[in-house]
DNA sequence: GCTTAGCACTCGCCTTTTGCGAGTGCTAAC
DNA sequence: GTTAGCACTCGCAAAAGGCGAGTGCTAAGC
């Protein structure tokens, strides 16, 4: 990341661009930035560089009257090698830090809560992937009767994770039956990170309860089931309104695609999983989701014990606010962390 | 409900107003009817009753040289007397049906799938107000300790109601002790209404543990919690994008107003919530919330046991199609009511 | 007396025209 | 290498024009 390929002044002048440009929405010409930032340079002077760096493809023109605005090419550059690291308000910080000081809550809204957040800071769509089962340890099982023919199997893991789902028996359980297989179960789970349970385990549970196969059948196939599904509608959203503000969404089309993109789980799925550490920003057509190719999405890992379970990212136009953005993600992912290493 | 204040013809051109101005989103002009019709009355005639109807507030003109379309009068009056019933396809009923028929699924997607189909069949944004705790009858909590300070509190009743909560504790807490007090909050609280909660039940309660006040008290006060909030909380929304393909809404200004009143429940919650049986329809600015006055609401009470838990309700420009709309929310409240009284 | 043909009139909307201004590239001078 | 000057481009916003759908009114017809 970060070859300076260009020269100092072409860097300044696309800095300049870009700033302004994420700033004003506006094409910047050669005439604002002369008179606004004070380069020591002409507009003639700037409009020759600007001239050179549309040519490499850093820069590009909506139209030949107006002024330039970063091409893709430009964003990654400026991404890369120019942004300058930006700090968080202590406003910003306090947000942070009180939201995950306070630790008592209920779980579905720590995801839900976490977005929210994100969003309110960073004026943005935002998203979360919850964490992973996988690296997760199981922690208990119950299996609560609640009618004759029904059962609501609860699992609890760590991180937060707690599912619950009914299911229907085609035969009535006795009560006994139940808790000894919930024993047994926990017996034998507590403790254990998902991520070992595969086959083994469970071909070994099952040789000790024979006579429970249906039940137990059962249980098993939601516990692997739950393993399997759950990241796919484990998104958590907030803020897609924030997208409105910018002029770049007054056309209800646009607006629309995004839209229906944030109605469908698993194509956000799709955009957000990466086992990549750090922070991850890709640049409009970089993208393969086809309806966020004018947008740019900025997402970080959160991790436990030193193994990445999820994802939180940021969704705003190619002309987003990349330094700041950045700096609340890295941030919120560092914090979320902490948070999920000290439950 | 339904005085006829309007003389046949006159009845019959309103109708015809409405109903072409739902279809077509275009102001209605004499010509138009008179072509499409087949009444047997001349453009002029029906311009004449047009001024009378303009007169009395049935029908308004957008401006002097455009058709007329409907009042908020207007609708009302087409709502209460001239609508006529309209039968669901076989097609829709299908969905429903089906839909109720397959009876295994998890908790939580119940309400917000009923939402989805309604959304689906309607076209048109779609609310769920989610059953209210009152009338449920309560059949298990579980006591689950996560770590030594912190405690999984889970509550189930029917009308597929789960709910869970995490609590911290402030000195650590012995197996036996919650096992002891979930034993003794399920031998007496199984199988009674929520509406019986409030105090004197648990006073006795408090008299037969003195010992485990701390615990105790908690997941008392959380229970009554849970009792309280649940409602406000409980609102399950889909296709709200459904919105924009209505012209009313292609200004990016008016569809933020109701996106931002979406993002809001307690909003939405005041919006729905009546005590109201049947099909409540309210239009316009009969609207108590701002962001929602040209807009139309149509409601539906769903039951259990012969009283109101919750409400379905489906949200449209003014100019949405009353009768259809109508047609589904009925059938799927009743849908939904037979639903939980055979679980 | 209700209905309807005829007609003048209104006015939103769409298209075309016009003018402005921001911005450019090029050239020539510094 | 830098910059002043200048002709040129072109999007955009405001103004102008024309169209057409629709109206209200009047007078004639059933």
């Amino acid at each position: 990341m970060g070859r300076r390929e260009l020269d100092p002044r072409k860097e300044l002048i696309l800095k300049v661009v870009t700033d302004d440009y994420i700033e004003s929405a506006e094409p910047v010409g050669s005439r604002t930035i002369a008179r606004k930032y004070n380069l020591g340079l002409s507009p003639a002077t700037i409009r020759n560089e600007m001239a050179d760096l549309e040519e490499s493809g850093y820069l590009k023109q909506p139209h030949v009257s107006a002024g330039r605005i970063p091409s893709q090419q430009g964003y990654r550059y400026y991404v890369d090698v120019l942004m300058s690291q930006q700090e968080l308000s202590e406003e910003e910080l306090n947000t942070i830090r009180s939201y995950f000081a306070d630790r008592s809550r209920e779980c579905e809204s720590i995801f839900q809560q976490t977005v929210k957040i994100l969003a309110q800071l960073t004026r943005y769509p935002s998203l979360m992937l919850g964490p992973t089962l996988k690296p997760a340890v199981f922690k208990h099982v119950q299996l609560i009767p609640l009618s004759a023919h029904e059962l609501l199997v609860l699992i609890v893991a760590d991180l937060g994770i707690i599912e619950n789902k009914v299911i229907s028996l085609d035969y009535p359980v006795a009560q006994a039956d139940l808790d000894r297989i919930s024993y047994l179960l926990n017996k034998k789970l507590r403790g254990q990170p998902f991520a070992k349970f595969k086959s083994s385990l469970f071909r070994e549970l099952r040789d000790e309860m024979k006579a429970d196969n249906g039940i137990f059948q059962e249980a098993v196939d939601l516990i692997l089931k739950t393993l399997e599904t759950r990241n796919k509608e484990r998104i958590y959203l907030d803020g897609i309104i924030n997208i409105l503000d910018h002029p770049e969404f007054k056309e209800v089309e646009k607006f629309k695609l995004l839209m229906e993109l944030m109605e469908e789980h698993d194509r956000l799925y799709r955009l957000l999983a990466t086992r990549q550490r750090g922070i991850r920003i890709t640049i409009g057509e970089e993208n393969q989701e086809e309806a966020a190719q004018d947008c740019s999405l900025i997402t970080a890992n959160y991790e436990v014990g030193g193994q990445v379970v999820g994802t939180i990212g940021v969704l705003g136009p190619t002309r987003m606010d990349y330094a700041h953005v950045v700096a609340v993600v890295e941030f919120m992912a560092q914090k979320l962390s902490e948070f999920f290493s000290g439950v």
